[in-house]
RNA sequence: GCCACUGUAGCUCAGGGGUAGAGCACUCGAUUCGUAAUCGAGCGGUCGUCAGUUCAAAUCUGACCAGUGGCUCCA
């Protein structure tokens, strides 16, 4: 029993510590180690972050954070943004206060200024910051109730709209340090002093609460961490992901371009085009068996729009096209597949026994982003899916999912990407009965978790027709992103009148299962650009082989090697040019082609090929014409990585 | 669509109120070369588009177009 004035917490290692009562984190750090006591950011009280100075309550189970703690590096980050307000105000009294949060690889604030933060604007701003660290402010909260946090706030019109929206029964805290105050739920790090690594990133616009139709506040991004290294290691990784951008690297290997009179639609170059099909064709083999290919129609009479819901819900987004009979926008470009997928269904009568049929098409679709959205390949506005529907019974949902999800695993494995699986519930903007959504998330769920994979939740993040297993990947640099998709509809087999004949020679309504692997081509071309930062296995290369004769005299052997190679299905080219080797090495190696075959008298009259390996520099290796053409085939067929 | 920034030869970029410059690429010539840039010469743009200010605009202003970073959205 703890007498009067005591009072027990336990800690990570099991062990119970009696303390006086009013003890804080910081006093309990100090009492373990003056070590600890310097690195403690903040503490964990029965798994909640709080700040080092608050009173420890009996009973808690508790934790320390020190700079070494995940959780730490978001407090930090968070601190960071108020310590950035800090300075904004100081030069800008009049600044008004928007959200100031940590995020992933950062933090940022929102301020209601009249005019944008210039890129001087944010020296100055960073070096006002480093005043505010070195005056070592303590991060003080306070409890106030409303009518103080009103007065407190009474100049701050975003600051009041956000304490009006605090359910009654919340807790209003304040945090201050030096001279600025701010309505802030915390934690935060004891005092301005320990943010010692960080940099301001760039200004942005954006809109207060997310709402296109608020004000528009100006946003300002940074960084912060612990460790110097850890710093400079985020920069440097930020350099390497601006000279791996797909924009950069498809216009140094010549794979895509842009033009102003197609926005957002990109041109395949030869080279780019190669890749395209290389992907293209791989899906075809894996679903050679079990699956239908379709070709479907890319303009659609408005009727089918109204049917699916797409003509209310996202008439804005589609490219309507003008009937000249009727002077109406009465066609559009589909912008999806899946209704033209359920007009190849109907027209013929399904038995049980077919299903689960797959029906998988590669059609070209039309989405009018709007102009601001486009971005390289990632944000396009005509693209093709990998898009596939499956009409099937309730009962095969299971199976169904653990083949799919084996099946979509194994496609990002060929290409070294890490997938986590994603499961997205109702979406508040949704068709169909809440009894519907349960049942289709109870199977969904039910498929999912017979898989055995670890998954994540992500409620009100599924399709507005049904749940869905999102999958993310993470790309050679340890960026995420999401690409292939399982959902399950209930609602467009009603929608349609979709049917089958059961058993029991009676119509019953199928399920469908929307599917994707890659999302889009292009946009998985983008991905992977930048995955291989345009070092790409040999099989994905868009020229495989360069053959380089070393001098005039070896041009015609060079020729019909290059033939040869070309005549085994390989993306051979041949170098003539009347540049040194040297010259045309270089060249090739910029260009990332996997492999040079150099042909020089020794080859010529061998009928061999001195073998260059791209990225290994001169390894001369003498191999005979058929038995290299051989090799690389072999490599080509195994999809090998490297 | 909104906020900001950017837009000069095929590419990367410099310049900047008096009608444009470099490197690479390209063409030609010389060189015929053994594993990451041989030498020389030449071609090439009216400075995103359209207006306006000015004796004079690529340079200043405005609108539009496109791109970039964000917001919103999303494959």
């Amino acid at each position: 029993m703890t007498t009067a004035n005591q009072i027990r917490v336990t800690l990570p290692d099991a062990s119970v510590r009696e303390l006086a009562e009013g003890t804080t984190g910081a006093d309990l750090a100090a009492q373990i180690g003056p070590g600890l006591a310097r690195a403690a950011v903040a503490i964990k009280v029965n798994g909640q972050i709080q700040d080092l100075g608050r009173a420890l309550p009996d009973g808690a189970s508790i934790a320390i954070l020190t700079d070494r703690d995940p959780d730490a590096l978001g407090v930090l980050r968070h601190s960071a943004a108020h310590i950035l307000a800090t300075a904004v105000r100081q030069l800008y009294p009049d600044a008004g206060i928007g959200f100031g949060p940590a995020i992933d690889e950062g933090f940022y604030y929102d301020f209601a200024v009249p005019q944008p933060f210039t890129p001087e604007d944010l020296e100055e701003i960073e070096e006002k910051m480093n005043a505010v660290v070195a005056s070592d402010f303590p991060f003080l909260r306070e409890v106030v109730d409303r009518k103080e946090a009103n007065r407190r706030f009474a100049d701050d019109p975003l600051k009041l709209e956000r304490i009006s929206e605090l359910g009654a029964d919340e807790t209003i805290t304040v945090y201050t340090d030096g001279p600025f105050v701010d309505l802030c739920r915390g934690p935060h790090i004891p005092s301005t002093g320990r943010l010692k690594f960080f940099k301001l990133l760039s200004g942005a616009g954006a809109y207060w609460r997310g709402d296109s139709s608020r004000q528009m506040l100006q946003r300002i991004y940074g960084t912060a961490f612990f460790k110097k290294d850890d710093l400079a290691q985020h920069l440097t990784r930020m350099e390497e992901a601006k000279k791996r951008d797909h924009r950069v690297v498809g216009k140094q290997l010549d794979l895509f371009l842009f033009h102003p009179f197609a926005p957002g639609s990109v041109f395949w170059t030869e080279r780019g085009t190669a890749m395209i099909n290389e992907l293209n064709g791989y899906l075809r083999e894996l679903q050679r068996d079990g699956y239908q290919e379709l070709k479907t129609p890319l303009l659609y009479n408005k009727a089918l729009w109204e049917i699916s819901g797409h003509w209310g819900k996202y008439k804005e987004n589609m490219f309507l096209v003008l009937d000249n009979e009727t002077g109406e926008h009465d066609f559009s470009l589909k912008p999806m597949n899946c209704p033209s997928h359920y007009l190849m269904y109907q027209a013929k009568k399904h038995s049980y026994k077919e299903l689960p049929l797959r029906y998988v098409t590669y059609d070209v679709l039309h989405r009018n982003e709007v102009s601001g959205a486009l971005s390289g390949l990632t944000r396009v506005r005509q693209f093709q899916q990998d898009d596939c529907h499956i009409f099937l019974m309730e009962r095969q949902i299971q199976a169904e999912v653990h083949r799919l999800t084996q099946f979509i695993l194994a496609f990002y494995k060929t290409f070294g990407l890490k997938a986590t699986l994603k499961f997205a519930t109702r979406p508040e903007q949704r068709v169909g009965t809440d009894q519907m959504w349960d049942e289709a998330e109870r199977s969904l769920r039910h498929a999912l978790e017979a898989t055995g994979l670890p998954y994540e939740l992500k409620p009100g993040d599924g399709a507005f027709y049904g749940p869905k297993i999102d999958f993310d990947v993470e790309d050679a640099i340890g960026r995420k992103w999401q690409l292939g998709t399982i959902q399950l509809d209930y609602s467009n087999p009603e929608r349609f009148d979709l049917k089958y004949v059961g058993e029991d020679n009676a119509d019953h309504r199928p399920v469908i299962i929307h599917r994707a692997v890659c999302g889009s081509f292009e946009r998985f071309m983008g991905i992977l650009i930048e995955h291989f930062a345009g070092v790409f296995p040999l099989w994905l290369s868009p020229e495989q082989v360069r053959v380089l004769p070393i001098s005039d005299a070896q041009a015609d052997a060079a020729r019909v090697i290059t033939l040869r190679l070309r005549d085994a299905g390989l993306r051979a080219h041949l170098d003539e040019r009347n540049d040194t080797l040297n010259y045309r090495i270089r060249d090739a190696e910029l260009a990332k082609v996997p492999y040079m075959a150099i042909v020089g008298q020794r080859e010529a009259e061998g009928g061999t090929v001195a073998v260059r390996v791209r990225g290994e520099g001169n390894k001369q290796d003498i191999v005979n014409v058929e038995e290299f053409s051989a090799r690389l085939t072999n490599e080509v067929k195994s999809r090998a990585l490297s």
